[in-house]
DNA sequence: TAAACTGAGTTTAGACCTAAACTCAGGGGG
DNA sequence: CCCCCTGAGTTTAGGTCTAAACTCAGTTTA
């Protein structure tokens, strides 16, 4: 007979839903209510992070991506859209910004309308280096609280949740 | 010696770190960048099924915490804002457009520059009953793959994540 | 009782995203 | 050789959010 754990904010919503729409199936509350905050948590202090380090969460997000990428270090904007889970417009506009702040650049074709490939410069480089390190820290501690057995745990069920989700797997990510 | 799970895109993130920057701590990347991920799909999926049912995500969580807090069916734009996890001035602008679709309506005091209460229309109310079981019903299916065991160990193991965050908890959630 | 304070709500500027329309480059038919 | 098609990239309109400045109502204080 464990303990049962404490109950909290996601318990209250499922028995709030239970009360308000007696028959509506409750049960999946409990996983996609506290992954959408758990997301929330970790996205706002990433934001926070690194808002204090000069840099905006989406611009990281597309650097780290060519960084991660390996040899040659270089991607189309399809393949960006890929990796980083957002459509291709948004890349355009991520783009753009990273070149206003000199941190990637691209090369085009015929007459400049199209990008072709996009790359990181010195200064992209250096902010990864500056930046990441720090921000994976900063994670590290934030995920601290459990222990190393929960935390595999945990991060076995949400690859498994993902698989059959359907969801970013290998395919279109990171090392062509 | 169970076998191991099949590799995803979050295993060559982390590979991709520790061969770009040796050193820096990636363990956390095994729960966060998943955590990210499903609640990326998870909304993605909200948006796209809500957008066909006429609401957006961002009304229907303003109005489906107004319904799951129970009588007197009444909260402030403060209690919103803690219960949402968003910004006043979020509110502010959520509470804008759903009174102007008709959906709440607001008490004001003095000159009737703040608001006092928000509460729901007939036809707020309607939309949730036509809309959430719904939502609850796709987002079943979604974590159907996972057996209930695995999905109550998923859960557990969340809600001791989102504890040790000191994030959302029954502090400022539903239930007054 | 009037000035200052405090806290809740609102406004605004700026960032970011999506969906849908638009624009080229390259590759077939005719 | 030219027209059209297809696909990748870009643009634009519209919506959402945050952070910081601003505005009141009610309360404290002298």
């Amino acid at each position: 007979m464990a303990a049962e754990p404490p109950r909290d904010g996601a318990d209250a919503i499922q028995d709030a839903w239970r009360r308000e729409l007696p028959g509506v199936p409750v049960e999946s509350i409990g996983v996609v209510t506290r992954i959408w905050w758990a997301a929330k948590v970790f996205g706002d202090e990433r934001r926070r992070l690194l808002a204090n380090l000069g840099v905006d969460v989406a611009t990281l997000d597309l650097l780290s991506t060519l960084r991660r990428s390996g040899p040659p270090y270089r991607m189309s904007p399809g393949e960006l859209a890929g990796a980083c889970m957002v459509t291709r417009g948004a890349i355009t506009q991520r783009v753009e910004r990273a070149v206003r702040a000199g941190l990637v650049e691209r090369t085009t074709v015929g007459s400049g309308y199209h990008a072709r490939a996009v790359f990181l410069t010195d200064a992209g480089n250096a902010l990864l280096d500056r930046v990441v390190a720090d921000l994976l820290v900063a994670e590290d501690r934030l995920v601290g609280h459990l222990s190393p057995e929960r935390r595999d745990q945990l991060a076995d069920l949400l690859r498994e949740l993902l698989a059959g989700l359907g969801g970013p797997s290998l395919t279109g990510q990171v090392g062509d």
